[in-house]
DNA sequence: ATGTGACTTAAAGTCCGTA
DNA sequence: GTACGGACTTTAAGTCACA
């Protein structure tokens, strides 16, 4: 498992999450960048715990994903 | 009631129950922001749909208001 | 199908001040 | 107590070539 801040807590439980979900509908990260219009090398940093995404972001991968934003928050 | 893109819908639900939750927590902007170590300034340009903040920030407002993510997520 | 480094540009986020 | 602006630094967005 991965070590990180508390100040990244959030952070990795939407990676994590987001992950996991994208996989369970059989989407590749390449996929899911052409749905939510996002780069797939964007995805793969932020699904590893690279990235800091906004809110914008985060709103263009649920609609990607067709989830809830809780589905993404929830742990 | 202000105008806004499809794009921006999550934050602005995000911007008015921040506004909406810190008031009714007796809050000024400028307390949440030491709270959150966020200056206040900013968080007077989130609340007015300005601002696309990150995660983190948002990890942080919510830890600054005491309230679980998504509170700030539901209509 | 995913991970990584390097990169440019757009925007995040701060601080000063004013009203 | 909040809104708004300018000037500023730091970081996110977004892409590419390649492993």
């Amino acid at each position: 498992m991965k070590k990180y801040n508390e100040e990244d807590a959030l952070l990795f439980i939407v990676a994590a999450n987001l992950k996991k979900i994208r996989s369970h509908k059989g989407l590749t990260q390449e996929e899911l960048g052409f749905r939510s219009g996002i780069s797939k090398n964007y995805i793969s940093d932020f699904e590893r715990g690279r990235r800091n995404i906004t809110i914008k972001v985060f709103q263009r991968l649920i609609e990607g994903l067709e989830v809830e934003p809780q589905d993404l928050l929830t742990l």
